[in-house]
DNA sequence: AAAATGTGTCATAAA
DNA sequence: TTTTTATGACACATT
């Protein structure tokens, strides 16, 4: 009995994430409560009537598993194996970051466009109040929908009160989800990225989901490059401030919806669970969310990933279902052709052409991973709970709280799979434990990274490839060739020849601790690797690069007095520009190394020419400066504040430089930009043409001086920058050099001394073979071999050798003199 | 709170 | 001479 209680909780887990996923709602409570035969023929028997046949029988042929009548769950572990292989073949693919981050900013379109189709969730969803959020869901307004909903939520969170955090956070996701889902969103990172943000707000950095949040912020980070690649600002994810206030606001829409959307215990359940939890604090709202949050993310990045991949028609169902999944009515019919849709893509995974046993392994990594969160946390209120309501409490929670608690969704999905294994055969349960604490170390680089991200529940790690993950440019991808690695076995070797050496030969002890310092340092050198290697590849780009920039300064310096638009744009030249961020991107760079370069191959001038650019040249300006410009241009749905209206007219004033504040308020009737960057006889006939008075136009004057002289600043810093680097690098190339000629010298000393001894060995023998008239040998104090220039060699006295021997001395010293 | 870093500006020299 | 560019130095902001 208890086993089967176990198995019916996990299996309701399983069961419950699936149909979250199709967007069925199903009230748990009367199966598990009273019915258990429905539920046990729901988990095991019908569940073929949500999966398509064909892809069970592709599955079962070429896993070697048999078909298990719990299928669900192993659609959910095959769903994030196909995964897995997606990832492992952006790993593969050697997707530089920019590209990543383009791949899933375009992924992201495909999910909205697929998603906006069936809007069904929406419309479920916008009649408590949401209309305004998901009225504009065909995609039509793409990110602008995003902007007023976000503003639509600063609205109503001024006025509304503050109520619970959790309740909020979860209106918030709900709310999140229907942008994403129907919205038609271009980008739905952003909303993902400012919810997840909130999310990281409101954890306790202390409580075990914090775990989390750590990845949270990677994947924050990941998203803010897409959303900055796509001229959005960080300012969009201002958590401290937007995240507030869109949990006040969602607290609006909560008192609504939520008693629209769930009628009954689930929704009590819920309310209960979550109000106590946000009112004690306990470990609920950090873990259990944190724990669903995963979930749900990852389940759905798992469909957009599914949706990316595999365009099938059916696909384009998911979003809307999923966003739905709370709203939606239960109905029969929607499942199977959903479930096919969902399995859909698990044929394509098991097409995959990577090695099951690695896909396996990294499995196991998961699953290890999600038994440790998930058993602590959703198991725990599983079965520690009472009976009726802790599943009501997971099922409603998990698809509501889609982003924020994203992230373990699929984590708990998957350790369903590893559960659920357990359940039938023990045996297969005890390969993931062994696989993942043994094998794992052995995978090869590529799944290392992978399990290590994996196991570190890094969802960052999870959907992008390892050197996005949050630092991006921390490690360079194992296929990256180490350009130190030559070098640092090289002064290894040193090393080890050195001190063989010098123990052997009993060398000089000053050379031999002088040499140990020289490779100590070249070894050090090489240790410090986490530098080198992007120097020393930037170097190799960088002769170029500098080269380049050498050319470029005066190639430009002499077009800019012909023509100063290109001499405003100086340095920075694309090719200079490409080069660079070609090598950090292929090298992957220190991060500060990273944070130099993006601060200083910038191009600040070619910045200032597309002026919605202007401000991101600058670190000061460019986390506000987006979403000023972009509230700016697409002034918010009619129901801004005057207090949003305010912090808009703020972030412009902010955005915008002394200059800008001086030129507006003198009235100066053209931009900033025309006066800095026209060519000077355009800009006297632009100055004739007004009636300027003079204080106008000293402004001006000094305006197009500061920003001449601003550019100039950021080429000489960059120009500076440049010359340091390659200082750095000309220094450890001399090391380098050093090192080697160290090396050659005290190969030469050695091979000369074992020489020496050899001659002194066929001397002794020689001599000791010697014999007088008498037959007995010479005295080696009284006679020496002498070797003649012709080969011959001579016995001669002692006395004359010794003379020779001073002669020959002398000799190179007087040919010296 | 202090240090490090980034950025804008000014003064000045040079082209 | 005027304009532009380069650069050191400083102040301020941000991290």
């Amino acid at each position: 009995m208890l086993s089967l209680k176990k198995y019916l909780t996990e299996g309701l887990l399983q069961f419950t994430i699936l149909l979250s996923l199709i967007g069925v709602r199903v009230d748990v409570d009367t199966y598990l409560t009273s019915q258990l035969p429905p539920l046990r023929e729901i988990i095991l028997g019908p569940s073929s009537a949500y999966t398509q046949t064909q892809f069970h029988n592709l599955r079962n042929t070429l896993d070697g598993y048999g078909i298990h009548p719990k299928s669900i769950d192993l659609d959910n572990y095959f769903t994030a194996r196909r995964l897995l292989s997606q990832v492992r073949a952006l790993d593969r693919f050697q997707v530089p970051t920019t590209e990543v981050n383009a791949w899933l900013v375009h992924r992201d379109p495909e999910g909205s466009v697929s998603g906006s189709q069936p809007s069904s969730g929406l419309a479920l969803e916008s009649s408590s109040g949401l209309q305004d959020v998901t009225g504009p869901d065909n995609g039509v307004r793409e990110s602008e929908t995003e902007q007023g909903f976000s503003e639509d939520l600063e609205d109503l969170g001024a006025v509304a009160p503050p109520v619970s955090g959790d309740l909020t956070k979860e209106t918030m996701t709900r709310l999140d989800r229907s942008s994403h889902g129907g919205g038609g969103h271009v980008k739905s990172s952003r909303p993902l990225n400012s919810l997840l943000a909130g999310h990281r707000v409101a954890q306790p950095p202390s409580a075990p989901g914090s775990r989390a949040s750590v990845q949270d912020i990677d994947l924050i980070d990941i998203l803010w490059r897409q959303d900055i690649d796509l001229g959005a600002g960080r300012e969009v994810f201002d958590y401290s401030h937007r995240q507030k206030e869109q949990d006040v606001d969602k607290e609006l829409r909560d008192g609504g919806e939520q008693a629209d959307t769930w009628a009954g215990e689930g929704a009590e359940a819920l309310a209960r669970d979550l109000l106590v939890d946000g009112e004690t604090g306990e470990s609920f709202p950090a873990q259990v969310p944190g724990g669903e949050d995963q979930t749900a993310l990852s389940l759905e990045e798992c469909l957009r990933l599914l949706e990316a991949t595999c365009p099938f028609g059916e696909n384009a169902e998911f979003p809307a279902n999923v966003a739905s999944i709370t709203e939606a009515v239960p109905s029969e019919s929607e499942p199977p052709a959903l479930q096919n849709s969902l399995l859909s893509p698990l044929l394509t995974g098991t097409e995959s052409p990577f090695d099951l046993e690695q896909q396996w392994q990294d499995l196991m990594s998961i699953m290890e991973m999600q038994a440790m969160e998930v058993n602590t946390s959703a198991s725990e209120i599983l079965y520690n709970a009472p009976p009726g309501d802790p599943l009501s409490t997971n099922y409603s929670l998990a698809p509501n709280t889609p982003i924020n608690q994203n992230v373990s969704l699929h984590q708990a999905s998957l350790g369903g799979c590893s559960q659920d294994f357990s359940l039938f055969s023990p045996e297969v349960e005890n390969l993931p434990v062994a696989n993942s604490s043994t094998l794992l170390p052995l995978v090869p680089s590529n799944s290392t990274s992978l399990n290590s991200t994996f196991s570190s529940t890094n969802l960052a790690g999870l959907f992008f490839p390892p050197q996005l993950n949050g630092t991006a440019n921390d490690t360079a991808g194992p296929e990256l060739p180490d350009p130190l690695g030559g070098l640092l076995d090289e002064a290894m070797l040193d090393e080890i020849s050195l001190m063989d050496l010098a123990i052997e030969e009993g060398f000089n002890p000053v050379q031999a601790s002088q040499l140990e310092e020289e490779f100590d340092s070249d070894s050090g050198l090489s240790l410090d690797s986490s530098h080198s290697p992007s120097s020393l590849s930037s170097s190799e780009g960088s002769s170029s690069s500098s080269s380049s920039s050498s050319s470029s300064s005066s190639a430009s310096s002499s077009a800019s007095s012909s023509f100063s638009e290109e001499g405003a744009v100086g340095y920075s030249s694309d090719s200079e520009t490409v080069d660079l961020e070609e090598a950090e991107g292929a090298v992957g760079y220190q991060p500060e190394y990273s944070k130099f370069c993006r601060m200083s191959y910038q191009d600040p001038s070619q910045l200032s020419c597309l002026p919605y650019l202007e401000h991101v040249g600058h670190n000061h300006t460019y986390n506000m400066a987006p979403s000023a410009l972009d509230s700016a241009d697409l002034p918010p749905p009619s129901t801004l504040k005057k207090g949003s209206k305010e912090k808009q007219a703020d972030f412009l004033d902010k955005q915008m430089s002394r200059d800008e504040h001086r030129a507006r308020a003198m009235k100066i009737p053209f931009t900033n930009d025309k006066i800095i960057n026209l060519p000077v006889e355009e800009f006297n006939e632009l100055l004739s043409k007004y009636q300027l008075s003079e204080a106008q136009l000293s402004l001006i004057r000094d305006i197009r001086r500061r920003g001449k002289n601003k550019m100039a600043a950021q080429n000489c810093r960059k120009r500076k920058l440049d010359t340091i680097l390659n200082l750095e690098r000309d220094v450890e190339d001399l090391q380098r050099d050093k090192a080697r000629l160290l090396r050659e010298k005290v190969e030469f000393l050695r091979s000369l001394r074992q020489m020496k001894q050899k001659v002194q060995s066929l001397y002794q023998e020689v001599f000791g073979r010697l014999r007088d008239e008498n037959g007995r040998p010479y005295s080696p104090s009284q006679y020496a071999l002498q070797y003649a220039g012709d080969g011959s060699v001579l016995l001669i006295p002692r006395t004359m050798a010794d003379q020779q021997a001073r002669r020959q001395e002398r000799k190179p010293k007087d040919r010296r003199k």
